[in-house]
RNA sequence: GACCCCAUCGUCUAGAGGCCUAGGACACCACUCUUUCACAGUGGAGACACGGGUUCGACUCCCGUUGGGGUCGCCA
């Protein structure tokens, strides 16, 4: 069988980080069954569909390339292929016009709260003599559901689940305007798009009933379907918009890197033994749906953090001081020079060991990019007292006096000093560290030295010696 | 409330009846390395929700309980 899959997000908001997992999940069985991967916006909610929202959710896709093998499919674009299946529907007696109001729907519902009854629309036209319609009304069209028997999906994930068909009404197909819903679009759609595997959240899976339903009227196959668990707030609760609910440019923001968002995303409900680390072309041969698991899973920044920085730490210095320039540059208030830039260049091997996210990058970059003189951090400031200015003094000598100026010359220096002073090296060490880089934290100081170069070096023990 | 789904360390997970004294990763703790902070390495603590079955044998199969989640729109 050609594998087709889908990813149909509603263009009603961003993309957030489920719908990239399930967009992730059909790219990757598409790819490692040899098949098609499509997108498909649906946009039948004209109230709700924004162009922004469109726009958001093919940034946040190219973003993480997930590309899909063909255009976009707009479902607004084929309503009239819906109406003409829903007429066909009407014709074979699968579906009736409905006269009754939002009003009365809502009333209905309410009273059946109220009698503590499940909330179902009651079937009031489903037999009736369409001679007593209402004048003046126009009227929705329903799906005539089958009332007895259960209707059962072999769902790829969760297994064979079952329904009993009392539970479910007469849903809505076409709205009073004439326009088609999403039940029956997607019904639809899936089949001109010749889809074989509904690869979506969990919870699409009661609407699953519905759909096998309205396929089996059609006399179609449905695609096999697979309802991937939902994806939790750290919290355990349902994403929402206080938490967790970002969308995939939020988290680009954030510093994250797409292969680590990616690789993450991988491992939550799906595994491939113990494999956590792996590139996309591992994960697509080894990508298979009955690997996913069917429990709902938390957001863990922890984690996504942690493979961050592995991959942060497998980033050519090139690419992350591209990512990191624009941070280093607002928070200069200005661009950098060429030789702060080559600076960066040079001591980037150790710094992008230490940062987790490009933000954090940003900052650990920063006193290399900073004039003199330096603001000193707090402990910073605690180190440079009298006596270790003393030090600095003293030392600023024989390192001036330095003609190569390298790591091994200022630390070979350095040594020798505090052996001739009777000094640990922390002594000198550790105000060196303040005086170069106005904090407590850093590279390696004779790194640090090297890659400041000697004028510069220099100039900042002066600045930390002179009198404040 | 009705219906549906789920249930292994705090989190993500391995586990397809004996391979399990339950493995890995993140987080956490300790140690090593180190002028600092990281990185790295080593070690540690930490889970099969509960109760019944089935079986010679259950984390694995069945039932129930509890807990969590989802759905119940002229939204998707």
């Amino acid at each position: 069988m050609n594998v087709v899959t889908r990813f149909a997000p509603s263009p009603t908001g961003f993309l957030h980080i489920g719908g990239a997992r399930t967009a992730l999940f059909n790219w990757l069985y598409a790819r490692h069954t040899g098949g098609k991967y499509l997108l498909r916006i649906e946009d039948t909610d004209r109230k709700r569909s924004t162009p922004e929202a469109i726009e958001a959710i093919l940034d946040g896709l190219s973003w993480l390339g997930l590309e899909s093998d063909e255009a976009p499919v707009y479902q607004f674009a084929r309503r009239e292929r819906h109406a003409e299946i829903v007429q066909q529907l009407i014709d074979s007696g699968a579906a009736y016009r409905c006269y009754c109001s939002p009003d009365e729907l809502a009333e209905m519902r309410e009273k059946a709260k109220a009698e503590k009854r499940s909330m179902r629309y009651d079937g009031t036209w489903r037999d009736r003599d369409p001679a007593d319609a209402p004048a003046g009304i126009d009227p929705v069209i329903r799906f005539k559901a089958p009332q007895t028997g259960e209707t059962v999906i072999e769902d790829a994930v969760q297994g064979t689940v079952t329904v009993g068909n009392t539970e479910l009404d007469d849903l809505i197909m076409l709205r009073a305007d004439g326009t088609p819903t999403y039940m029956l679009s997607v019904v639809v759609d899936d089949h001109d798009m010749g889809v074989t595997h509904a690869i979506r959240g969990d919870d699409h899976l009661t609407n699953a009933f519905r759909q096998t339903q309205i396929f089996n009227a059609l006399g179609w196959d449905a695609p096999v379907y697979a309802h991937i668990p939902l994806i939790h707030g750290p919290d355990g609760a349902k994403l929402s918009k206080r938490h967790g609910a970002l969308g995939v440019d939020a988290y680009r923001d954030m510093g994250y890197l797409p292969e680590a968002v990616l690789n993450y995303l991988c491992r939550l409900g799906w595994s491939h033994g113990d494999d956590e680390i792996f590139s996309m072309e591992q994960a697509t041969a080894w990508f298979d749906i009955i690997d996913v698991n069917k429990g709902a899973t938390r957001f863990d920044y922890d984690k996504l953090s942690s493979l961050n920085a592995k991959y942060i730490d497998e980033s050519s210095n090139d690419r992350l001081i591209a990512l990191a320039l624009p941070g280093i540059e607002a928070a200069l208030g200005k661009p950098v020079s060429d030789t702060v830039r080559q600076r960066l260049v040079n001591g980037m091997d150790s710094l992008k060991s230490r940062a987790d996210t490009i933000p954090q990058l940003v900052d650990l970059s920063m006193f290399y990019c900073l004039d003199r003189p330096l603001a000193y951090t707090d402990k910073a400031a605690k180190m440079l007292d009298d006596d270790a200015k003393a030090r600095l003094a003293d030392i600023r000598g024989p390192l001036a006096e330095l003609d190569t100026w390298d790591q091994e010359s200022v630390e070979s220096t350095v040594k020798a000093h505090a052996e001739a002073y009777n000094l640990k090296l922390g002594m000198i060490a550790q105000p060196l560290r303040a005086a170069l880089t106005g904090s407590n934290v850093s590279p390696g100081i004779f790194e640090v030295a090297a890659v400041l170069g000697k004028n510069e070096a220099l100039g900042r023990i002066e600045d930390a010696v002179a009198p404040r």
